[in-house]
DNA sequence: CGTTGCGGAATGAACGTTCATTCCTATAAT
DNA sequence: ATTATAGGAATGAACGTTCATTCCGCAACG
């Protein structure tokens, strides 16, 4: 049983080298150097480069998967509900830019396709918060009537572009902008 | 003087295999074999692999352009203009989808980035006709008082979900569905 | 009209580089 | 002493690119 902190060490440097400069960017020599540890030694917990990827992609999703969930209600109306998960995720993004840019590198990828066909056969958690509060919008008419992935690409489109957009720097998103924003988002999905 | 028409297989067999494969699916070699061409000559018409891809894109940034302009009228109302914009941007994505997939590896990869960069600071002509169309709507009171970053986000955000999810099979758009879902974009610009 | 010579175009095997992965040695732990 | 862990040089596959060679169309010449 390896030491943990090493593997540890390991998954942070590969997170922030393929943030930074992409999968290309981001040969597992370098990881191991930013790791301060062997090449072979990655290998001794991870069976390889794919693995080790995928595990640090489900960390990351996990930890989103947590923040979106701390401080939801279920009882709460579907436009703030709404307003709610929609700030929490943009927060994340731009609190955890590191985290943003695997993520987008992630999803751009030959990984990212096998996995987004995985998530619209069986239900994920994280997802199912979404799920149910699209379905509840439309059932109570709060909500246009589109097939549910219509809704989630009106709702998540603006909110991946606008997280990509402050962090390049090419808009400085505050809090105000922020709601205002999501607000806009809901204008789009609500009726 | 080389046959023009080789440089266009070439550009067309690297269009198909990045499309399909992404940039690492695509190997000179391949594309060349694909091209009915050797490999060699790839490179009596193009420096190398990156100043291939930058021709390849500019290429459809300028039909995507052309599309965009043909049938645009800057005397109708900016609900309309919005309206016929986004509508003829998501059908140009789901009639080529293999432009849209290139499209969409292309800005997602080292090559979009210093793109976008690039885009912030020189006026594009078919950028203009969107900044035009939000200053006026801005101006006119008829669309939120947003920087015109986050109009496009909250524009284009969708657009390019919408038609990546149809291109995957996720939803099938028809045209009553794309209208609406375009008039539910403009619900989250305009006031 | 047939032959020869020429120059640009095309070719694909070969090269050098990069990278993930393996393997063997050294070290630490028990 | 035996085993578990770490290290990093070695390995081989894949890739972009190069270059010596071949091909081809045409003009000059006999």
């Amino acid at each position: 049983m390896p030491k943990p902190d090493k593997k540890v060490d390991i998954v942070r440097a590969a997170l922030e080298l393929i943030a930074e400069n992409g999968f290309h960017g981001a040969p597992m020599a370098l990881i191991a150097e930013q790791a301060g540890v062997g090449a072979g030694t990655i290998y001794r917990y991870f069976a390889n480069k794919d693995v080790m990827i995928a595990t640090l992609f489900r960390e990351l999703e996990d930890r989103l998967n947590a923040a979106i969930l701390d401080g939801y209600e279920t009882g709460t109306p579907i436009r703030e509900r709404f307003l709610h998960v929609g700030a929490t995720v943009l927060h994340y993004f731009i609190d955890n830019p590191t985290d943003f840019r695997f993520l987008e590198q992630f999803i751009n990828s030959p990984y990212g396709a096998a996995h987004r066909r995985d998530k619209l056969l069986g239900t994920q958690e994280g997802c199912d918060v979404f799920k149910e509060l699209f379905e509840d919008g439309i059932a109570q008419q709060v909500m246009k009537d589109f097939p549910l992935v219509i809704l989630f690409d009106l709702a998540f489109g603006p909110l991946l572009a606008l997280g990509r957009d402050h962090i390049l720097g090419f808009v400085s998103l505050d809090d105000t902008l922020i709601e205002r924003a999501i607000e806009a988002c809901w204008d789009g999905v609500g009726r």
